[in-house]
DNA sequence: CCTACCGATCGGTAGG
DNA sequence: CCTACCGATCGGTAGG
């Protein structure tokens, strides 16, 4: 009996995160509005009420996809490049990793954040502030890398850590945007290039740098 | 009769700009996909076929208010700026003038064609080849002032006049959107900061630079 | 998880 | 420029 139960609610939830997963990539190519729910049953090959009721409203399915989405980033991007010693390197590979994440394009429609926070911009509203909090989650850990890298001497004191860590973010979110428009990768390269000048203009030690990438 | 002919004609165009600068506004905020031709008739108290008409399609309709954002961006943004003195000030004064363009907000969803590239980023058409040539036009004027600077002696020749122009353009176009996202005037401060030091780097005359502002 | 259905709205057309 | 209409699709519901 028990098992059944159990069985059927690990069946509900890899349907959900089948969904999910499915969700995200639609909304970055067609945004979280045109993520329609019949489209989204008919490429999973279910009913649309079957996978409405896994949600009970669209704005719910749009808010659990920002989640998923969220948590796929954190899983794939951010803390992998944690895992560098702290300092300058630690800073530079979370840098790198937003520029891999770009250019290996894991959604056809490039960063989920990117494509949705830009569609939500001006439409007020609980979509548009959880997609702001997450954005400004990015860039608060960059400023908290920043930080952390003038603390053991890498990055010198005077640095604005926030000017910085916005410039950074800037330029990602640009790569992102260009990289999607154009199909061309120079622009990551352009784009890493900015970060690693910025970066060498308030670093303690700016050979080092160059030769740590 | 014939001034009855012009007099229907006039009228005409000029119904067919009021639709276009309507379309334009609404669009910036529920993109090119989420402007519907019943929604925006609604907006303008006219019919919906009465509307549809003048384009024929919504594609049709879509590139019109394309080429209508782009008319009102050079007449507005670009024109007026391109009338200061050649070299660095010309080129800054293309930078503040998108600057206040962002901070202004013409439109209610920010730059038209921020939103509406992003929108179509991964949507291969005409709309997107168009929109892609825009923003290339808007990246390569910048390249052709900073390229003019170099040649009237205020930038180094060393300076990648490609390399510059993306980042500027990047930093505008972050700064609308984080402008549109936040609502706080502080990063439109900081890309200028942003835009400021990294001409200067590359100026020949930097103390200049910064009383010229 | 399903079938069958609801009112509203979509882009577009016929005919004037 | 209008009214009246088309088939398709939207988000959501009833009932199982």
């Amino acid at each position: 009996m028990s098992s059944t139960v159990h069985h059927r609610k690990a069946q509900g939830e890899q349907t959900r995160k089948a969904i999910l997963q499915c969700a995200m990539d639609l909304a970055t190519v067609d945004g979280l509005t045109g993520l329609s729910i019949g489209g989204l049953a008919k490429e999973l090959k279910m009913s649309k009420s079957g996978l409405f009721a896994h949600f009970g409203s669209k704005e719910a399915l749009q808010l659990a996809v920002i989640e998923g989405a969220r948590n796929f980033v954190l899983r794939e991007v951010v803390r992998p490049a944690l895992r560098t010693p702290k300092g300058l390197s630690r800073l530079w590979s979370l840098c790198e990793a937003w520029l891999c994440y770009t250019e290996q394009q894991p959604f056809r429609g490039g960063c989920f954040f990117a494509a949705t926070s830009t569609e939500f911009n001006s439409r007020p509203g609980p979509i548009r502030d959880r997609l702001a909090e997450i954005m400004a989650e990015r860039q608060q850990t960059f400023a908290r890398l920043i930080t952390k890298a003038q603390q053991v001497g890498n990055i010198h004191d005077s640095a604005d850590a926030n000017q910085l860590a916005y410039e950074l973010d800037m330029l990602l979110f640009g790569a992102n945007w260009a990289f999607q428009l154009y199909g061309d990768a120079d622009v990551i390269v352009r784009s890493r290039l900015a970060m690693r000048h910025r970066l060498q203009s308030v670093c303690t030690h700016p050979k080092e740098f160059i030769t740590a990438i």
